[in-house]
DNA sequence: CTGTTAGCGCCTTCAG
DNA sequence: CTGAAGGCGCTAACAG
């Protein structure tokens, strides 16, 4: 029962106990490629269990020169997309044997780079990074740089979202997704909307609506410049925009929202001013969120594997790397439900 | 440019390259209580900055014998019960300059074991418990001996839930918002109720449903034990018990669930069949998640502070230890809304 | 198959 | 204030 201050057993106790060599004791315990002899073995294991032995990570890490470890960067791990997102990666991490260390930076890039650099100080075998990337030249060239002597220094990066750095990635097809569904509200009679299309610089949001827009052209129809709306990437700015659509007198039989928690606030505010979904106006979002299936109308949505997208990430990021940097890409799937209905 | 084969600069590629020794170069980048002269000092800043240097945690972890982790269990981090949870823990850690590495046990007892054996081998500094304890002598002792030894080793332990360990915890009052909660429908002028009651073993469900029990006896209502359905603690098992509510027929005006996502489940069902809340059946749950409060008609519910919940615990865990156990009780409160309506 | 012995990268007394 | 040297706990050659 060595009691050394800090509590802590160490593989030296254990050894003795057993009354063998320090390698012997670690060859027993921690996966070596070599064989201990069986009854030295049993020996070496059951003084561990005696003296609760866990081995010490960090001396293994450092002595192995790699860990165990991955990284996991997400904008707001409250929001369902990345808590979605984040479900799939640790359970493919989990799989592996891999611990997940999770970021949430609040969609500050400044906070990303800080936290990539922190996970290079973990040695961390890899890391995630999930999120649209903003249209700034100058935090891409940044964060392009501290990925690299990431990179350099033997780990492995993954991104989900653009495929704007050269690193393995899952990429969502936005633009094709956006125009899918504007072809599918066409099909049902659409022909004047609105778009609450988020964060201009927000590149999933642009690309949502530039499919968007495109769909809508391939289809003769026209997105005036004035049904385009700005505001937050979140349930209060689908809220507020859909306020502006309803103040500026726009004259369209369907919103749709560049994700499903603006859809949400957009129909919230429509009940606030005394409106209803569909009957007064249609709405659509993106992704599908989980928590969002239940609410009425149901909500007409472009699906996204978001747990399948993180387990692919993190098979990205695990297996032999490529010569070059692989490209996953995930089509979204339209689901038409009740909040568009068909204008036949 | 010293260019090991991992790739990754040391300290003393620094020290080399500024000209001094390796306990400088230590002294003036890592936090030490020692000063440096100036100009030294700033030409190993230089220097780090030079080679893109990041200490190496590990070697810094198993040097000081202590690490700069904490880790953070949940039952299902795609959960929006759990990720609002993780939300607020992350960002206290952040404000320490912790990292997070987070488990998702999937409800599993023996992973949760597994899990805080891996992150005492991690030297985590703290580790976090959410999610509902079960009624399980056997794991809950096996989870008592797994904690006391990583607090052995100087680890410290809080939980969320129920204080059923010695250990620091923020505690849900769950038998009390119960208690409110039945209290504040009766008050509505519901009599006839029924109860979405969740596992028979998961204190969180039970003590909500006793609390609730209770609340009505304490106002002259009984809850018939038909009246009580089991079913899971998930959205789909709110949705199968408010079914077996509709099939027994029972004659109820008002039927709770004991979570939100259950409640849910259960307006869906409700639908489903044709039946509309709060008209045919009122329905009320508990947690108060974020992405559900825009579900029309908006659900009755006990809020509970889940964020701050996740900041709070990180708060008992870097603090002085206390002498004995902390025990930090939150309660819930009520919010009633449209789904509950007064029978006046 | 086992034991001895260098490291792994960093911190921290201990002399100077 | 600075530098040399030992140690943190573990792994991986290297001999035996």
């Amino acid at each position: 029962m060595t009691d050394r201050l800090d509590g802590s057993v160490r593989l030296e106790d254990v050894a003795k106990l057993a009354g063998v060599s320090l390698a012997t004791a670690s060859r027993a315990l921690n996966g070596s490629t070599r064989r201990v002899r069986d009854d030295l073995r049993e020996r070496v294991l059951d003084a561990a269990i005696a003296l609760q032995y866990t081995a010490n990570a960090h001396a293994q890490a450092v002595a192995r020169g790699r860990s165990d470890v991955v990284g996991l960067l997400v904008h707001d791990i409250g929001d369902p997309f990345f808590s979605s997102i984040a479900a799939g990666v640790i359970q493919a991490a989990d799989r592996e044997g891999l611990l997940v260390t999770l970021a949430s930076t609040g969609r500050d890039p400044a906070r990303e780079l800080q936290f990539v650099r922190a996970l290079r100080g973990q040695r961390a075998r890899a890391v995630i990074i999930a999120g649209s990337r903003v249209d700034e030249p100058a935090q891409m060239a940044q964060l392009a740089r501290e990925v690299a002597s990431y990179r350099a220094g033997g780990g492995r990066v993954a991104m989900i979202s653009q495929n704007r750095l050269p690193v393995d990635t899952v990429m969502l097809e936005n633009r094709a997704s956006g125009k899918a569904l504007a072809k599918a509200l066409v099909g049902l009679g659409h022909r004047r909307f609105a778009v609450l299309a988020g964060p201009a610089e927000l590149f999933t949001a642009r690309d949502r609506l530039d499919g968007f827009r495109q769909g809508l052209t391939g289809a003769g129809v026209s997105l005036p410049a004035r049904h385009i709306i700005r505001s937050d990437f979140t349930r209060d700015g689908g809220y507020e925009a859909l306020q502006q659509v309803l103040d500026a007198d726009l004259d369209v039989t369907c919103v749709v929202a560049v994700n499903d928690v603006m859809a949400v606030g957009a129909m919230a505010a429509l009940r606030a001013r005394g409106l209803r979904c569909p009957a007064d106006l249609a709405v659509a979002g993106f992704d599908d969120i989980v928590t969002l299936r239940d609410v009425t109308p149901s909500l007409t949505t472009v699906r996204f594997p978001l747990e399948e997208m993180g387990s692919t990430a993190l098979s990205l990021v695990v297996g032999a790397e490529g010569v070059r940097p692989r490209l996953h890409a995930v089509e979204g799937q339209v689901m038409i439900r009740e909040s568009t209905p068909s204008l036949g």
